[in-house]
DNA sequence: ACCTGAACACCGTTCAAGT
DNA sequence: ACCTGAACACCGTTCAAGT
């Protein structure tokens, strides 16, 4: 069945053009990169709800051509930020050979912070993310949140957790604390973000 | 001069209508009311990103007499929610009588942090409003971060507070609470949002 | 003084039509 | 298979014109 379909457009249809051993067409993969280009300047510029539009005029393609290469905002957003996200999540990793877990957590969540406050309204969209992880965003985040459990579950092994917190807990503290500090408060925003780093690990009250 | 003009405007424009003796007309008053109601639907419904334009629709007026009345869009958040915000506001005074202050700032901190959550993308503006106190909304949040100075003084005095931080920090805090419990995770929000707090006056770590 | 509703420039999204 | 650009329904916001 699904030969005879193919054979069948074979005798009709035009040549589609070279074909990349990936299996893409290359205007495609033009097309993809060029979107991916102006995707990175509008969202550096205006954050994750630069215009659609926008990029794609940007980019030189027409708006259809954008939806159909990243058909939710979410999947152009992940296809932006995902890999750098994937090395936070690499990190936490490394950190397992860190002597100090409680330095090793206070690193990391630095590292994921900073991350997410490198696009304005990034935080929105990892919270989203999180809830949802049948997406393409969503399956960055899955992978961010078993790397801080690997994390999570050293402290608790050395009794330095509060009891009844788990790692969900800790990435969903951070991710607020990264759309805290992106509000344009008066202050040096990094300094900002320590701060209330420093609060979530060891509490305002004693 | 100012008695010229009016004098001038007495003997050529008609007669504007009957006024209230507050010194506004009787159909403002009646436009006020019927916005702010529709408004008041319409957040809790779509949160307070909800379409002016429908809002207007909704309360049977062109869309330049909601902006007439609310000029921009924080205006009419702080005519919906600001009374709701100032009784949290108060609260923070009854509570200065309650003999732990460590109980009374964790019960004040809930009170927010509920408050903020019930009308969904609020939290973005307390923060917004927490960075321009000269705003409809701003003056609100200043009132509030009033209250929490005294909360936090008392904390202070008895050597329970940890030392650096700060009311602002925890109104912050708050509030990327109230923002984190807020976007659709599983599982009950209040006690999530209730852990929380629980993990921001204690700490993760010990 | 206040309201009206048409209008403007934009937005996200989809479509039939092309190659 | 992929791209085009016109089109749709919406949005926030402003305007000249009315009463």
């Amino acid at each position: 069945m699904e030969w005879h379909s193919t054979f069948a457009r074979s005798l009709i249809v035009d040549d589609p053009g070279p074909r990349p051993p990936g299996g893409v067409r290359a205007d495609a993969r033009r097309s993809r990169a060029r979107l991916l280009a102006a995707a990175r300047t509008a969202f550096a510029a205006d954050g994750v709800e630069a215009s659609f539009n926008e990029i794609a005029r940007r980019a030189g393609v027409g708006p259809a051509t954008l939806y159909r290469h990243f058909p939710r905002r979410e999947d152009l957003i992940a296809a932006v930020v995902g890999e750098s996200l994937d090395e936070v999540t690499a990190l936490a990793g490394d950190l397992l050979t860190c002597t100090d877990p409680v330095a090793a957590l206070r690193q990391w969540i630095t590292a994921l912070v900073d991350h997410i406050r490198r696009v304005r309204g990034l935080a929105d969209e990892i919270a989203r993310a999180l809830a949802v992880p049948d997406s393409t965003l969503g399956r960055h985040c899955t992978a961010t949140l078993a790397a801080a459990r690997a994390l999570v579950t050293r402290l608790q092994r050395s009794d330095r957790l509060r009891p009844g917190l788990t790692s969900d807990d800790l990435v969903t503290m951070a991710t607020a604390i990264a759309w805290a500090t992106d509000h344009g408060a008066p202050g040096d925003p990094d300094a900002r973000a320590d701060h209330l780093i420093d609060m979530l690990l060891h509490g305002a009250v004693r």
